[in-house]
DNA sequence: ATAATTGATCAGGAACTCGTACTTCTTCTG
DNA sequence: CAGAAGAAGTACGAGTTCCTGATCAATTAT
């Protein structure tokens, strides 16, 4: 919760909002390209949920952590994906209790919509950084993504 | 809305991911942090928005395009901001019908707690990247929030 | 002068999010 | 081995966020 001390005078902002800013253009531009594509029943928290969804399933708990949500916040949020389509669930063969999420056909058409658009949105990024200089900063944010994820 | 093709095998996650993980992770220390130096009447949306108010003031309606949240979003936000005294309204010489918020002394109080959350999270960040690194990080970082922000 | 646009708030409602609580299953400890 | 402790996931209740549509007054455009 930090104020830049001028934003029009271009002095520094934080990491927070240096991060936040590209990340929230980024994600509206893709939630309609999504839309337009005719995914038009998913919301944006649902959508940052799935995408925390790992190649083998998820557990709902796993999700939760990941996507730093509460477990009600999470399971509510995968019963929507699970009603419209886009996730299935399938008992975790590890533990009674627990289930998977796994992307369903429809969530991976939705991926590939959304795939497409951030294509685009990079080819632009790395047009106006230039190519290695684009290429370091995956690299870099690599780091703060391990060092900061679950 | 793209789910990572394999996340425990550490495969690319998109660039949004990239920069939404670290982003929520300093969001949620810096948040605690504020907390837990007395800011508890706060909640995060509220300093979503009062992060983008510049300093000699911003309009109901530019908040709301920075933010990226409706006129109506950013208007409640605002007034729950000024009722818990982070921010005060004037009025816009320059527009009868505008007011201008600017942040009150609690507003300013807060933003300190919260910039010492940052620096301390940045030094971390720094010592895992480097220092050249992560200056050339903020660097890439501030050419994207130029070419996206409003 | 009139029409169109804009700044900000109201009203209503859906979605998001959390704390507390609970049941069942799994793991830990003596 | 048995009981205690902890974990997975959902239910309940409630506050917050967010949106659409609408409104009124001020400003801008024609």
């Amino acid at each position: 919760m930090v104020r830049e001390t001028d934003y029009n005078q271009g002095v520094a902002l934080n990491i927070g909002l240096l991060l936040y800013i590209p990340y929230r253009a980024l994600e509206d531009r893709v939630f309609e390209a999504v839309t337009a594509a005719g995914f038009t029943d998913i919301t944006m928290a649902q959508s940052r949920v799935f995408q925390r969804i790992s190649q083998h399933g998820s557990r709902v708990t796993e999700l939760a952590d990941r996507a730093k949500v509460t477990k009600q916040t999470a399971s509510a949020l995968v019963q929507a994906l699970e009603d419209a389509g886009y996730v299935e669930r399938v008992p975790d063969p590890t533990d009674a209790r627990a289930s998977l999420v796994r992307v369903a056909s429809r969530g991976a058409a939705a991926t590939a919509a959304a795939s497409a658009e951030i294509g685009r949105i990079e080819a632009e990024w790395r047009r106006e950084l230039g190519a290695s200089r684009y290429d370091r900063l995956v690299r870099d944010l690599e780091v703060l993504q391990r060092l900061t994820d679950i």
